[in-house]
DNA sequence: ATGCCGGGCGAAGCCCGA
């Protein structure tokens, strides 16, 4: 079963394009960031049309996240665990049932956290502390389970066009970098680069500046995998092919094949 | 280094993203 990533920043203006991958690409699980909307206007109805379940934790404006699912959907988590006052509509997880083994699979917006001297940072890191927690718990599980999305965060400099331009940043300093690393030394792996040994493969590219045509791009949206998952991973990939099209996202999809 | 782009909201111009 193939899974994706994809933040579509908006849903709304992105509904043709994502039809249309959907249909070329033929994903079995697609995580969307960015849906801004509420679940309520999440056009969850096209979807069904093309053979998906929905799960939907919407809110107006920022945010929002959905799973697709062409299996059923089971035990939906709506917002990751940890705070009861963040309000941000970041998270959501669900079982997928297949015919074999089921898999757990999370879409997830982690915070961009700039400016990093305002509280939007320390969100971001608290964040983080939250989903290592979550992770932790998951594991005890030893299930399947993939926690798939934006993660805001340039892991090395392989995965950034001029790690020097970027230094800094909330998405490439040295205490976001030491948090992804507490959660990726739990034991996850990330499917993609387990697949591909290639520096300056990206997943975004920003609208200005000719970033797309220039290639300048950061790699930031990210599967992470459990040992029971990546034990099972036969292939990955970005799709660069919908940050082409008309009217694209500033992201591409990034996706997984488990057996 | 930035808001040059693009989306939301709402009907002009500001907020936000990475």
């Amino acid at each position: 079963m193939k899974i994706a990533t994809w933040n579509v920043n908006s849903i709304k203006a992105r509904l043709e394009n994502a039809e249309r991958w959907l249909k070329d690409f033929q994903p079995d699980v697609v995580c969307m960031q960015e849906i801004k909307c509420i679940d309520e206007n999440f056009p969850s109805q096209v979807f069904e049309d093309l053979g998906y379940n929905v799960a939907v934790h919407g809110q107006k404006t920022y945010n929002g996240v959905a799973l697709l699912s062409k299996t059923p959907m089971e035990d939906i988590l709506i917002g990751l665990p940890g705070d009861e006052s963040d309000d941000h509509a970041r998270f959501i997880e669900a079982t997928i049932t297949t015919q074999s083994a089921p898999v757990r699979v999370a879409s997830l917006y982690l915070p961009n956290g700039n400016p990093t001297d305002t509280p939007k940072y320390p969100y971001k890191l608290g964040w983080m502390d939250r989903l290592i927690t979550h992770a932790e718990e998951l594991l005890k599980s030893e299930e399947p389970f993939v926690l798939a999305g934006d993660y805001n965060v340039i892991p090395t400099e392989d995965d950034v066009w001029d790690p020097g331009a970027w230094w800094g940043d909330a998405l490439y300093r040295q205490e976001t970098l030491d948090q992804y690393r507490r959660l990726t030394n739990l034991g996850l792996t990330d499917g993609f680069r387990t697949c591909h040994g290639q520096s300056h493969r990206y997943s975004f590219w920003d609208y200005q500046r000719g970033a797309w045509q220039k290639d300048h791009g950061i790699r930031i949206d990210h599967l992470l995998m459990s040992p029971q998952a990546a034990d099972r991973l036969k292939g990955a990939d970005i799709d660069r092919s919908p940050r082409g099209w008309e009217r694209p996202s500033d992201h591409t999809p990034v996706w997984v094949e488990i057996d």
